[in-house]
DNA sequence: TTGTAAGCGTTATCAC
DNA sequence: GTGATAACGCTTACAA
């Protein structure tokens, strides 16, 4: 398979230098003539040129791509994020490989970090920990790395407040006069998400610092899913005293909890108050209150942290990005009936 | 930078073969001694090592990747493509590059075809037809191509047959009774989507060939999207002699339009049966009927396509798979009033 | 079946 | 500011 591609020789003869400047004008370099950089980019223009990140990779140079690492695809708050990361490295010209790491409850499904370095100039982590198993070497390795939804001492990182915005939330449910609250996070024991982990401290600090009479809460599980979030508010309904609001930790669940109340012939809202986490686009739809967080806007940024690391790699600090969210309150969440 | 890292040379001499043996043994290729195979293989894994892409790329081997080039990311029937394409991938040890294009109708934002070529063994094209100007030059490249959602001759593909499933929907409507039929569509005119042009045609054959009494059907856009639905359903009930019942080619479009009805006091099955496309997690608890498909299959397996026509592109076939829908009755389709 | 050696297309080093 | 030229790590004729 002769390969009929035009290399950077081809432009350097076209524009009359060699192939070294050729490649440094090509990189706008600052050692070099303008003029120079101005006539090999018009060459390299007409010819609809563009380096082989093969060979620019192999002699020392950027791969031109980054990997973002992320437990799921589908799922709402990643799709919506990895959208924004898209848009991003697309204005930039760099390609996104993308990694599944699965479940970090599971077997991991990476492939080591070292390896995956020599094809990328840097990492985006979507809410997996840099010290999971799954993520072995990252630290380590010098590669430029952004965290998003989760945070690490010495790694730059983007992410809500979960922890306040989870602790708004309930608060809201308790001033409207609740006094049996109660959670449906994701699983039970030590989730390995720090956000679920700080929604989790959210809630029960709301709860801890909340007027006299309001019960022990009870929590159900329901991994972020619909059905699991419908399992979940069973769960809750079948104690002896079922909480009369409940502070659950992502939209998608707090639709399965809408969906079994209705089960048991009780109303949102009236009966049962609910308030999700997440801005999901079938929030309004249904009325649930919920906290409104920016997916692709973390994403986006992320992704301009990511390039910026990677360019200027001089920049030592480590910045830890906090983007805003928003209670946005709708007919789920109501007094109590009495 | 010094390179700490190993390469093919360290292997080989470690298993006392040349670099040339080494590379073919790694590879398994069929003309070396198994035993030579098996050592060289041992000395790799003892090392951890793995092939450089960028120098087997450069000296003409494979990439280890391929390309998926999507119009969205985050909407429900892409990413559950894409989870069940980098399902397969991973396991295959393939790298998955993610190119959003964007809508067709506006300006592509895909680089060049030729360009990608140098960086990926082969191309995933979701939903978009491969004569796409975004695609420009994608069919006259020889690089292997699967198509998922749309079909185009001489290219395999992996699709639904959305044109029977959209008539099976809609007879399903008139089935139970409903003489004013109406449809939620993408968008207007000549939509860029093979799978929207083939259930606009579904449900037309299906209303054509229907018993007499069937008024024309009115037809409203949403754009795919909640919202789009919710102003399409407000169109269609504005109409002076509105549908009893809408076949609406995506369920998200499906959940705006139960809220439009519901906005207007409407209730869903009895005042007016709808019928959705998808099979989004969310169709059950609202109770949509709706036309389940298999998204993370058909990713899963146009990615088993794409990775057999890249290592035996002697493969001349060009299968044009159609995986299996399913109609799924629930309350949101009822027999009309009257 | 295995070894030798010539690239693959770029960047980095070191002169000029 | 620019030009030679030696890598970079691998694959693949061609030989043996």
């Amino acid at each position: 398979m002769k390969s009929l591609a035009i290399t950077i020789r081809d432009i350097a003869r076209e524009a009359g230098v060699s192939t070294a400047t050729a490649s440094r004008a090509l990189r706008r370099l600052h050692n070099v003539d303008p003029a120079t950089i101005a006539r090999v980019q018009a060459v390299a223009e007409r010819y609809d040129y563009v380096v082989s990140a093969a060979a620019s990779r192999l002699a020392g140079g950027r791969t031109g791509s980054v990997a973002a690492i992320t437990p799921y695809i589908s799922r709402w708050y990643f799709s919506g994020v990895l959208s924004g990361v898209e848009r991003v490295l697309q204005q930039a010209e760099t390609d996104l490989l993308l990694l599944a790491a699965g479940d970090p409850d599971r077997v991991s499904r990476i492939p080591p970090i070292r390896h995956l370095a020599r094809r990328v100039d840097g990492f985006l982590v979507l809410s997996l920990d840099p010290d999971s198993s799954a993520l072995g070497g990252l630290l380590e390795s010098e590669a430029p790395t952004v965290l998003v939804g989760t945070k690490w001492p010495g790694v730059p990182s983007v992410r809500i407040d979960d922890e306040s915005a989870a602790r708004l939330a309930t608060q809201h449910l308790l001033n409207l006069g609740h006094r049996r609250v109660g959670m449906i996070a994701g699983r039970p024991g030590r989730s390995p998400f720090l956000a679920e982990r700080a929604r989790k401290r959210g809630f029960e600090a709301a709860v801890a610092g909340s007027l006299a009479g309001v019960g022990p809460p009870e929590v159900a599980y329901g991994d972020f899913t619909v059905d699991g979030g419908e399992t979940a508010m069973n769960a809750l309904l079948a104690q002896p005293d079922p909480p009369t609001a409940v502070f659950v930790m992502s939209d998608e669940m707090a639709f399965g909890a809408m969906r079994a109340l209705r089960m048991h012939g009780l109303v949102v809202g009236s009966d049962v108050s609910l308030v999700g986490f997440d801005g999901h686009e079938l929030a309004p739809m249904l009325e649930l209150t919920t906290v409104v967080q920016p997916v692709a806007d973390i994403g986006a940024t992320a992704a301009r942290m990511l390039l910026g690391r990677i360019t200027d790699p001089g920049g030592a600090e480590s910045p830890e990005i906090e983007l805003q969210t928003q209670l946005v309150v709708r007919a789920s969440s109501r007094p109590p009936r009495d």
